[in-house]
DNA sequence: GTAGACTTGTTACTAAAAGCACTAACAAAT
DNA sequence: ATTTGTTAGTGCTTTTAGTAACAAGTCTAC
C-alpha cells in the first residue's frame, strides 16, 4: 500500500500549530478547539483540521482537540520526540548568535558543536562551545551522527560548505547566506534572509 | 484605470531576483537570461519571466536582460532605491545582533534605533548604538517618520509592543518573537523563527 | 432523557499558482 | 540575404491550495 503523499506547505504549518499548543498547554490549557487554534493563529479553521486529518482522527466532534494529546502526535508526526543535535558552519556574527540563541530550548533542537576556518577564531570560547576547526567537520559530524546543520558563512563560501556538509552526512540545512544554494533533492534546506523579508514588504509602504 | 493587483508571492520572489542580480553585478556580469537567473535561484524560467512581465518588458528576445538595467527596475518597483530607516525593538541576544547585522548594507535597509525596557540595559551601547527607553518609542519613531520595525522582545510581550509600533506609525514589521500577532490589514508582516524551519525538516528525516 | 449548541472530519467546490508550449524577435555566422 | 540558435513574453492547461458546507458525534442544561 502506497502511502499518501502530504503536501510540504502542510509539513510547514504543523510546526506553527505544536509551537501554539505548546504555549497553551504551559498556561494551563487542556482542550482547545480549531477554532480558537485559528483565532490564535491567523489561520482559517477549515485549514487547520483539514491538515491535521491528513495524519489521523485528534479530535472529539463536540469537544476539540486535548493540548497535551495534539501536542504530543505532531511531536510524532514531526520526529521532535526526541532532540536533534546540529552544528554550526560560520562563527562570525549570525554564527555566533544562533550559538547563544536560547529559541531552540524547549523545542528538541540543541546545537552541539561550532566551526570556522579563521584561524583567530579556532580554539576560542563561544558561549558553551570552543570553536572547532572547520577542516575537522567532516569526521566530528560523522562520528556524532548529526544530521541538521545551519550554515552562517559568508556567500561565496556557502556552496563549498554545504558540499562538504552533504558529504559528512549532513540531510537537513538552515542556510543564512545571502544565496540561493544547490542541494541534491534528498536534502533539505531552508533559507532565513531578513533582508529578503524586509524588502518583500517595502513593496507595500 | 484600475491597476493589476500582483499576486503577494510574486512580490516575494522579486527580492531573490534582485539578490541574485546584485551579486551577478558585483562579479562584472553584464546580461542575463531567464534561463541563467533560474539556474542560480533554483527556479523555473518560465517563472521568472512571467513574475517579471507583471511589471513591464525588461529584456530583449534573444539577447536575455541587462543586469543593471534589470536590477535598476526591481528597485524601483520593490521601492528600494532609497534608504529604508528601520528600528529595532529588543535589546536581548536575538536584537543585539540583528543591531550588529552586516547583511543590511548594500540591499537598502538600515538600523536606526534600538530600544529596550529594561534599565539596566537603557542607556548602554550596543553597536553604533545607545539603546532607548521603550517609553520614548512612539516619539522618537513618529520623529523621524520610521516605517518599518524589527521585534525581538519575549513572546508574551511582542503583541503588546506590535500594538505600541502601529500607533506610532509603523508600516512593516518583521517579528522574531515565536508567536504569531495579530496585525491590521493595512500592516505588512513578516515572521522569521529558525525553529519553525528546522522543525520543518525534522519530519523528513 | 431530550433539546440544543458545539465541534470534528470530510467532501465538493472555488481560487490560485505553476508549468507548458508557442510566437515573435533578435544576433551571429555563413 | 539567409539560416540557425537563442530568448522574451503570453495564453492555455494542469496542478495545487484553500474555502465552505454538511453529516455525524458529543456535551450540557434542564
Amino acid at each position: 500500500m502506497q502511502q499518501k503523499i502530504i503536501p510540504d506547505i502542510v509539513i510547514g504549518r504543523l510546526p506553527l500549530y505544536y509551537r501554539a499548543l505548546q504555549r497553551m498547554s504551559s498556561k494551563g490549557h487542556t482542550v482547545t478547539s480549531s477554532q480558537e487554534l485559528a483565532d490564535t493563529l491567523g489561520i482559517s479553521a477549515a485549514q487547520i483540521r483539514k491538515d491535521l486529518s491528513q495524519f489521523g482522527e485528534f479530535g472529539k466532534q463536540g469537544t476539540g482537540y486535548n493540548v497535551e494529546y495534539l501536542a504530543d502526535q505532531l511531536k510524532k508526526i514531526l520526529k521532535i520526540d526526541h532532540v536533534w543535535d546540529m552544528v554550526i558552519v560560520g562563527a562570525g556574527d549570525v554564527g555566533s548568535a544562533l550559538a547563544r540563541y536560547q529559541g531552540f530550548q524547549d523545542r528538541s533542537l540543541r546545537v552541539k558543536m561550532i566551526f570556522d576556518s579563521d584561524p583567530l577564531k579556532i580554539g576560542k570560547e563561544l558561549g558553551n562551545f570552543i570553536v572547532k576547526d572547520i577542516s575537522t567537520l567532516i569526521d566530528e559530524i560523522k562520528k556524532e551522527g548529526i544530521k541538521i546543520a545551519i550554515i552562517a558563512v559568508p556567500a561565496n563560501e556557502a556552496q563549498e560548505v554545504t558540499d562538504t556538509l552533504i558529504k559528512a552526512g549532513i540531510k537537513a540545512i538552515l542556510n543564512y547566506a545571502p544565496i540561493h544554494i544547490a542541494v541534491p533533492p534528498e536534502i533539505r534546506l531552508q533559507c532565513i534572509d531578513p533582508a529578503l523579508h524586509l524588502q518583500r514588504m517595502t513593496y507595500y509602504l
